[in-house]
DNA sequence: TATATAGTTTAGGCCTCCCTAAATTTTTTA
DNA sequence: TAAAAAATTTAGGGAGGCCTAAACTATATA
């Protein structure tokens, strides 16, 4: 078990499982997780007897179970491949809430730790997150050259060509008026994670993370 | 078997090489297959058997398979899928090749179909083919849940959010001191086409016409 | 505190997907 | 063309992951 190889989807989602349901700090009951992830409770039993064997979960029998700190690590980890699958199905392709939640449930456990660093320094740190983010995420790398980013991400002081927007007409529309359209050419005077102030021909103005987020800029 | 549900991975995964190996028109052996999936013969056998059930495949005992026009559907999606997703992580991501290929290869099957046209769109059209088409604006159809207005034309008494403000002058500086910036939260207490009475966490401000109509709102 | 009830585990069965070993069929070649 | 070699399939087994039914434990109640 060295940290995160070959665990399979299901034991995956039951770490998940668990560390939702221990935020109260109690142990987990084997009822709770029966209906938390739709396996029936004899189900339910075999797995966490299988992860305790792996040293990912104490299990004490009639007395439910928390997970070890290996076990927390996994949760941690798929946890913020969650968040960030799901931040990316729908900030920038623009999936629908449901299905986004359920894709990325499923992509979650076939990222690597390098997809998993490159997609969250693409969609950059969303600022509500900041404080709950997540020891495991290491140093985000500065140094990936990147062809294509959100303008979110974009580097401060530098010049870029837009190259998709995606947002609603009324959004886009507004943006056109400005001479913020795919094929113009803009500068990202500044950001500080909230406001970004871009400047082209039209003059300059400031855009909310998120709007900035749905700006792809190419380098 | 209504084209795509409901196939394991490892179905997918064999359906996949079969195209691959078909590309000479000939019945695909299992000795082949043996070595490209790199699993047993026997096992190759006993997939095929099941895919025969399903319909997927044209299996003669001894003298291999091909796919039948169910089948090939099947091999064309989670071919694209892998296309998609493949450049995704190299072009836009900029992981690297080889895990590029690994990491698309287990995503590819659990792509929606939503998903998989929200990526292609986001992809645009190969940039070795046309350079230029992948400047395209992508318009999400919005119901009626987002609305983008400037201040000037917002509700009374509705609360909205800051997206946009067209100027970084002095007066962008003096509402950013009041906590007016993008991405914050407002109320329009009232206006009368002349000033505009707004509020938020830092108090209540009036503001006038001309500069309300540089503050874009989302409902 | 004894017992009913609710919660949990064990026992045993089924399916998938992988394996090895043995049987079978096809192909090669002497 | 018959025997050797190669390829394929069948037989049987194991682990994972799910189930139901039965046994067991803990908790609530009278």
């Amino acid at each position: 078990m060295s940290s995160m190889d070959a665990l399979s989807e299901s034991a995956e989602m039951m770490i998940k499982n668990i560390n939702v349901l221990a935020s109260s700090g109690e142990r987990v009951r084997t009822s709770d997780l029966s209906t938390k992830t739709e396996l029936k409770p004899a189900s339910v039993t075999e797995m966490i007897q299988r992860l305790g064997d792996l040293g990912l979960v104490d299990y004490e029998p009639y007395h439910g179970v928390h997970l070890t700190k290996q076990g927390q690590h996994v949760a941690d980890v798929i946890e913020h491949r969650f968040n960030i699958l799901e931040r990316f199905l729908t900030e920038i392709l623009g999936v629908d809430g449901n299905e986004a939640s359920e894709v990325a449930c499923r992509m979650e456990h076939v990222l690597t730790r390098d997809v998993e660093h490159k997609l969250t320094t693409f969609l950059g740190v969303d600022p509500q997150k900041e404080s709950e983010l997540f020891c495991h995420k290491i140093n985000i790398e500065s140094d990936i050259e990147h062809k294509y980013l959100p303008l979110s991400n974009f580097g401060e002081g530098k010049t870029g060509i837009v190259k998709l927007i995606f947002e609603s007409n009324e959004l886009a529309n507004i943006l056109e008026d400005k001479g913020i359209i795919p094929g113009s050419r803009l500068l990202l005077k500044g950001s500080n994670n909230k406001v970004y102030t871009i400047q082209n021909e039209e003059g300059e103005f400031l855009i909310d993370r998120e709007t900035a987020s749905k700006i792809i800029v190419q380098n």
